[in-house]
DNA sequence: GTAGGGTTAG
């Protein structure tokens, strides 16, 4: 095919630069290319063919101009497989691979990063394990971005062994490829792995740089590790890495996570710009700390100067408006979502509605939502915040039987249990509750096992429930069957409710007073300096029983104690909860 | 022309 140097400086070029990503602009720099006689050069075309494939154009129109070059070469393949993998309709990449193959174009180390980054994207994990093998048959396995892409693919699989495998092989571990790993980790909610990584980064005397620390502070985000979170913000400052809005937002998010919204809400005001996620991320840090009201300000002023809300700004609006009772505002947000903003409500919003009506005791209206705004069979999550609130307002009957519908529904999700025997066990029903944990017992089902974090002087410290294994046990449970006398004292009785069923047999005997979050305040009471606020992080709901307890323990210690559970944060303060119970 | 980064319900 002739090419010709001039092609490069010719106005169809210029033309064709000029129309990007657009389709009709595209199709008119095709016309100009033909017109001046410059359909014979092949880097025009290839420059034209992956214009079309970022534009996602349509598939017809990418398939016959590729069809109308003769011996499309290894470089075009791989220039358009490119393309396609980092439009929006990545699939066509896989088909153009597959058609290079059949020629057969021989594919290049470019094809490979390509096509691997689309399976990952896709999740495409059978085809991606094929690619696999044909990497190796053509011998690009000792490629560093073949490997990094390879990595990355089986990590967003969630096949973080063979990820790893591919990791540890690698003759040379760039800094790429270790913020891939580390993010791989995070990405598989398996925070702790990525920190020690990243520590391992260290000793292996690799410079950490930006995109590191954004997987690392989401790592931090998610286990609660304050202080290395704070680490990470000096490193930043004191090395000069630019506080760009990517590097804020996954700040401002650590800082929420962790439970200082003051901070995160400083982080955010330092931002030099504020896209939608930085102001999505903002907003979901107020709500989940119960801050509905000032959620509900940010949204506003995002609204009026800020860009255009999405459906995960919705997420956190409702959210937040359902974590603070503001029902109104949430309704309004609700309807303003496809009025004003053309989104199409999701699963996660109509939990957050149910979520919303439920807390605050609108059961029916909950009920009314479910069967009336849910176009399709509502899932589990939506009967599962039904549940929720059925148990916080003790209507028993109608929590049996959003319970039952849950089971059928997901018959293998062990809490769907847990909270079937509280229900029965609420309602007096303790022949059901022993029915419902033989079921468990026979089908193998165990719940999650709960666990508490506290740093002390920048030291984390775990506990479970009973835990026996602190060096300072028994000092820990002395102090903390002290403090339970005090509090009895004060006033607090247990709320037995709580200790039904949601212990395995052999666990009950520790019962309500060992419940991991009680052994890390008495933990964190014993050796925090006096004024330290005491900060918990805990992988599971509190019980009722624990959040009463807490209450009162504020009073008698004198202390704010701050507790993230699954799903939100609770302030203690002066006998009182930043939920106003109403969690 | 190649690999890695931030926000979301229960």
């Amino acid at each position: 095919m002739a090419e010709t140097s001039s092609s490069l400086h010719s106005p169809a070029y210029v033309f064709l630069l000029r129309a990007g990503h657009r389709l009709r602009p595209l199709h008119q720099a095709h016309a100009h290319i033909i017109v001046s006689g410059l359909h014979r050069s092949r880097s025009l075309l290839t420059k034209l063919l992956s214009f079309a494939c970022s534009a996602a154009a349509t598939r017809r129109y990418t398939l016959l101009l590729l069809h109308s070059i003769p011996e499309p070469d290894s470089f075009l393949f791989s220039s358009i497989i490119r393309a396609s993998s980092r439009s929006s309709s990545p699939s066509s990449s896989l088909l153009f691979y597959f058609l290079m193959l059949s020629l057969p174009v021989p594919p290049s180390n470019y094809t490979f990063t390509s096509v691997l980054k689309s399976c990952a994207d896709l999740s495409a994990s059978r085809t991606g394990i094929s690619i696999h093998s044909h990497l190796l048959v053509h011998g690009f396995d000792q490629d560093s971005y073949v490997q990094t892409a390879l990595l990355v693919f089986y990590a967003k699989c969630g096949d973080l062994v063979v990820a790893r495998k591919v990791f540890d092989r690698m003759p040379e571990r760039k800094v790429v490829a270790w913020n891939a790993m580390i993010s791989g980790y995070e990405q598989n909610g398996i925070g702790e792995e990525a920190i020690e990584l990243f520590h391992k980064m260290r000793d292996a005397g690799v410079l950490p740089d930006s995109a590191t620390m954004v997987s690392l502070l989401s790592a931090c985000a998610q286990v609660g590790a304050l202080s290395l979170g704070q680490w990470v913000e000096n490193y930043v400052m004191e090395n000069g890495l630019e506080l760009n809005v990517v590097l804020g937002t996954s700040l401002i998010n650590m800082y929420a996570r962790c439970g200082h919204v003051r901070k995160a809400r400083e982080v955010f005001d330092m931002l030099p710009e504020h896209n939608v996620i930085a102001w999505t991320a903002m907003i979901a840090a107020y709500g989940m700390h119960g801050h509905g009201l000032e959620a509900m300000q940010l949204f506003d002023r995002m609204r009026s100067e800020g860009p255009l809300p999405n459906d995960v700004t919705f997420v956190a609006v409702l959210s937040a408006c359902a974590h603070s009772g503001l029902v109104c505002e949430g309704r309004e947000a609700f309807e303003s979502m496809s009025r004003d903003y053309q989104l199409v409500p999701r699963v996660e919003h109509h939990v957050c509605m149910v979520d919303m009506y439920g807390r605050a005791g609108l059961l029916d209206e909950a009920m009314w939502f479910i069967r009336e705004r849910i176009q399709a069979e509502p899932g589990a999550a939506v009967w599962t915040a039904m549940l929720g609130a059925c148990k916080m307002h003790k209507d028993f009957d109608l929590g049996v039987e959003v319970a039952e519908r849950l089971l059928t529904i997901e018959p293998e999700n062990p809490s769907h249990y847990v909270l079937l025997s509280n229900i029965y066990a609420l309602a007096g029903r303790m022949d059901r509750v022993e029915k419902v944990r033989n079921v468990m017992i026979r089908q193998r089902l165990k719940k999650q096992t709960g666990y508490s974090l506290i740093e002390i002087d920048n030291v984390p410290h775990v506990f479970r429930m009973g835990d026996t294994s602190h060096p300072q046990t028994m000092q820990i449970y002395n102090y903390l069957e002290e403090l339970m006398h005090k509090i009895r004292n004060a006033g607090y009785m247990p709320e037995t409710d709580s200790v039904l069923h949601e212990l395995e047999e052999e666990e009950r005997e520790y019962a309500l007073r060992f419940h991991s979050e009680k052994l890390a305040i008495a933990f964190g009471l014993m050796n925090a300096g006096e004024d330290v606020v005491i900060r918990i992080v805990k992988n599971l709901r509190m019980c009722r029983d624990c959040h009463l307890a807490i209450k009162f323990m504020s009073v008698i210690a004198c202390r704010e104690i701050i507790v993230r559970d699954k799903h939100r944060f609770h302030h203690f303060k002066d006998g009182e909860c930043s939920c106003k119970d109403y969690w």
